[in-house]
DNA sequence: ACGTTTTGCGGAAACGCTTCCAAGCTTAAA
DNA sequence: TTTAAGCTTGGAAGCGTTTCCGCAAAACGT
């Protein structure tokens, strides 16, 4: 390893004193700009480089902005990701990524975080944390951001859940489907829960009466329930049913709509000649398998939650905002509105 | 904000000198206990937080490991990303993560990761740099670690792409086909070049010549062209050759070949009664595609070169390792190896 | 009883930067 | 010419730790 330079180096060297090398190195403007020009060539000659965490703790700040993360590794968190990841280093900070498993792994990183400097701001998606939690988060006065998740003492960015659903389920129903059933999550995810009621609040308005037991959940419990083998499971369970299944599904993730779809395949069931479906997310993979689902602006939300939280960053006293975004129907082919008058796919599209 | 404490409020209140806390919390054995237990009450009495930086700037190290990635977001390195993740965890590190985009921004990002102290060990991915870079960071003693990537001066992982397209591509051979056809990435691409190599060795070994002119790569170079829409152009191209057309492909990543039957499909093709094709990555949605394709171990290889990078900060002088994973063929029904003796696909297979 | 070692501990120094203050020099104003 | 007001500049102080050095007291050996 070649010596560390320090400002020492460059003082002595350049015949200035190290206030200057710093204002230098600042762009402070008091310097002249021969001074200027001969500290930055020795500095280059040097190839100085600061030290990262000498520069942390004199101005008490730390450039830093983390994300945590459950699950790490799902199609949704990985796209939002994408949108915080952009952001975060065009505003010039460093990205601390945490992924954890369990609540409890959750507390032992925020005692962490909340380490006097470590970071900026946090940022925790889809999380369900403790009130106790949440109370030391609120008091160390370190900026937050929730992203799917909601609180009334942070800044939020989610998504209308049972507005989707209800969109979702309703598009299904006008499409003539008398018995909608639901493939679910979780019901400990909020997400999951919320789906439930926009789906349960679109049957009941057309006057059908909402009943569990066409309501499924996959044991998986990976992601929450936001997995495919989820769907497959709870699919086959529905097939299971014999004469009695709906034709017609809500399915509360994407992910999960192609386990079912797998399940109804294996079973020599076509998607959407004998079962409609929605999914929800709009994941990449979505478009291709000719998926109809609820679109959720994930980029995007990573990006305005990086926005957000950097204002709030420098104002400090901004006036709490949430921000939800409306998933909007995207109409492909495994609901069956593109079906042809004869009863078939059109030419473009045969989903298995 | 609480008012700081620092380790100086906790002397001063434990009646003992700055030096023994510091003791104190970092377990140093000379210590008596009585004065480790009261020092310690009084820590948590103060619920004490450490300041961060400050250790790293006494300590000299930043218990901080860096990814670098380009094209954040694919499903290769997100899966790999996970192994990463865990095990950096697991070792009590924090780990940043860059996303670039273009060559030189690598070269700006390795400038700054280059400041003294400012992590620990890098690991780059898929990373194809300047020789300067290399130079500079082979210099710089900095432990780094390739992904998916060579060079003779730092340890690597990677996967045997040449072998593995071989083994896909004899796999179509041996399955009966004459004219096998490749979808590639950009050649630009190590790995695209790579699985060439190991496609046209194939052939060779089979005695059939090797053509230009049935190996295509789609225009959309996002993600060096291993992205759905460059499989799904080239298989257009292909399509437009009309009876020429190869009746099967090895495809350079399984998300090509997601874009690829897509193309298929929307031609009234089917897979794999009119066209056999193999895949690379077995990324999670190839098994439910029923996509045969040559499986990386992507998660592994992500423990793998975290594990190796540990290693090599605490033994700088070790020999450079570099390990080679061979993808293992899985075989699914997009190859046709499935199909029943009446030329359909059996009962559970039916892609598109 | 008296050296000699060991043990526990206090606090200065060091880590490498930013920032503030005082001081030297100019330049402008009176 | 004198005084006031700017600029630049050097360097001390401070950020919060760790670590090293030295000292006193305790433990040991004879």
């Amino acid at each position: 390893m070649a010596k560390k330079i320090t400002i020492y180096d460059i003082a002595r060297e350049a015949g200035v004193g190290i206030g200057t090398v710093s204002r230098v190195l600042n762009n402070n403007p008091s310097v002249t700009p021969e001074t200027r020009t001969r500290v930055t060539e020795v500095a280059k000659r040097l190839s100085y480089q600061p030290h990262t965490y000498a520069q942390r703790l004199a101005r008490q700040q730390s450039e830093t902005i983390s994300a945590v993360i459950p699950f790490f590794t799902s199609y949704f968190f990985m796209e939002v990701l994408r949108g915080v990841q952009e952001k975060v280093s065009e505003y010039g900070y460093d990205l601390v990524l945490y992924g954890v498993e369990h609540a409890d792994e959750v507390e032992s990183y925020v005692a962490k975080a909340l380490r006097r400097g470590k970071v900026d701001g946090i940022l925790f998606f889809s999380m369900k944390m403790p009130d106790r939690v949440l109370a030391d988060l609120k008091e160390s006065n370190l900026p937050v951001g929730l992203v799917d998740a909601v609180s009334p003492s942070f800044d939020s960015i989610s998504v209308a859940n049972s507005e989707g659903a209800y969109t979702a389920t309703t598009h299904l129903l006008e499409l003539g489907h008398r018995k909608v059933g639901m493939v679910n999550a979780q019901s400990m995810s909020t997400p999951a829960l919320e789906r439930l009621q926009g789906y349960r609040r679109a049957l009941e308005e057309q006057g059908i009466p909402y009943s569990d037991s066409i309501v499924r959940c996959g044991k998986n419990t990976r992601h929450d329930g936001f997995n495919r083998d989820s769907g497959y499971e709870a699919m086959l369970d529905f097939i299971a049913m014999g004469p009695d299944m709906p034709n017609a599904f809500f399915i509360s993730s994407d992910i999960q709509a192609f386990g079912a779809i797998a399940a109804l395949n294996e079973k020599g069931l076509r998607v959407p000649e004998d079962v409609a479906m929605v999914g929800f997310d709009d994941i990449e993979l979505a478009r291709l398998m000719r998926l109809t689902t609820m679109r959720q602006p994930m980029f995007q939300m990573g990006v305005l939650a990086i926005e957000r939280l950097v204002a709030r960053m420098s104002h400090p006293e901004m006036e709490i905002l949430h921000t939800t975004f409306s998933p909007t129907l995207i109409v492909r082919e495994s609901c069956g509105a593109l079906m042809t008058s004869e009863g078939t796919p059109s030419a473009k599209s045969r989903l298995r």
